[in-house]
DNA sequence: TCTGGGGTCCTATAGCCT
DNA sequence: TCTGAGGCTATAGGACCC
């Protein structure tokens, strides 16, 4: 979907259309938060996701900041999905506003295929999107990003030294800003100067397992399935303050109502979890995480909290804290309960 | 000075066992 | 009894994604 949370705030503030808009945690530029989706207006002055909200609010102080409204997007993002699915069952969910779809059964040309998406998505939810087609995910993924708003692309095999080769890395999926300094460290900037090392070049720079998919990245190889259905790893709460923390009680306190949150969640979902840990992160951003395995998995609040505390207790609060969190892991699915809905990031 | 919140996957390391 | 290789598991951290 185009600059998805913005997009949908448009369609409840059509006034706003044309206008720079930001959206970002509570919407107060004043207030720690990051940026989730400006509009094209307000990239234009240079705003970008991730960017802190304190950041944008200099480049463009008479952009409109709005907080993020993740139970609306939530319904638009459910209602794409199902146009989607309904063209071909095959969907995997890939976040709020991306999904793969397999289409190689269809017997139809993919173009076509395209533009019905495209016009039944508009027409259900007032939204643009970019698509892309290819043989397999990654170049999937990749054509739908080289022809931004309201895009289509199809993309073929023979298409990648044309097309993807000319790209800089970062337009691999997986290349995030480290790799990218790595490889351009080495004299790699472009995806085909990837292309042209070879596979134990790759390896000994970068690793057995991501040195063997970035040299089938390059290439435009992936087998990896469209995958319809899976099982959560781990649920977790976590909060920045709106300023660092030395006060333990107010640590403490904060610690036990993030357990409580996720062991709320937990038990709306129906899952059970054996690795309790909590990440603090101090002033000067170092994080630090701590986890506990317990013989059982639970969901239980009492026994969340306590492990939780065990964890903080085996830190050294020797600086004031940002961020404090609550994750549980190793879920298995409560008995008896029907499960997670399938296939959802909710 | 600034740097959210929710996730996944990979790697290094240490301890334990065979 | 000692030593080393290798596998397995738990833990911590890091990179990346939306």
């Amino acid at each position: 979907m185009d600059a998805f949370f913005a997009a949908v705030e448009l369609l409840r503030r059509p006034e706003l259309r044309g206008k720079p808009v930001v959206i970002g945690g509570r919407g107060d530029p004043t207030r720690r938060g990051v940026v989730s989706t400006a509009t094209y207006e307000a990239r234009a002055f240079g705003i970008r996701s991730a960017m802190p909200l304190r950041t944008a609010h200099k480049l463009c102080p008479h952009a409109v900041f709005l907080p993020v409204d993740f139970e609306a997007y939530h319904r638009y993002s459910a209602k794409f999905k199902a146009v989607m699915q309904s063209v071909s069952p095959s969907l995997e969910d890939r976040g709020i506003d991306e999904a793969f779809l397999d289409i190689t059964d269809l017997d139809r040309p993919s173009e076509d295929i395209a533009r019905e998406i495209k016009q039944r998505i508009h027409a259900e939810t007032g939204l643009t999107c970019s698509v892309g087609i290819a043989p397999n995910k990654l170049l999937a993924k990749m054509a739908s990003e080289l022809d931004k708003p309201d895009g289509l692309t199809i993309l073929a095999e023979g298409h990648v030294e044309s097309r993807i080769w000319p790209l800089g890395v970062r337009r691999v999926p997986g290349i995030g800003p480290k790799t990218e300094a790595r490889l351009a460290a080495i004299g790699v900037r472009t995806i085909g100067e990837l292309a042209a090392l070879p596979i134990e070049r790759l390896v000994d720079e970068l690793g057995r397992s991501y040195g063997a998919f970035l040299y089938e990245a390059a290439r435009g190889i992936d087998d990896d399935p469209v995958v319809t259905h899976w099982e959560p790893k781990s649920r977790s709460r976590e909060t920045t303050f709106q300023e660092d923390v030395g006060e333990w009680q107010k640590i403490a306190r904060t610690l036990a109502g993030l357990a409580r949150e996720v062991a709320e969640d937990l038990r709306d979902e129906g899952y059970r979890g054996r690795a309790i840990g909590i990440k603090v992160r101090f002033a000067d951003f170092e994080t630090h995480t701590r986890v506990k395995t317990l013989p059982e998995p639970t969901a239980s609040e009492t026994t969340i909290r306590k492990a939780a505390f065990e964890c903080l207790g085996r830190l050294k609060l020797d600086r004031r804290v940002r961020l404090l969190g609550v994750r549980v892991g190793e879920l298995s699915p409560e008995e008896g309960e029907r499960g997670a809905s399938s296939n959802s990031t909710a």
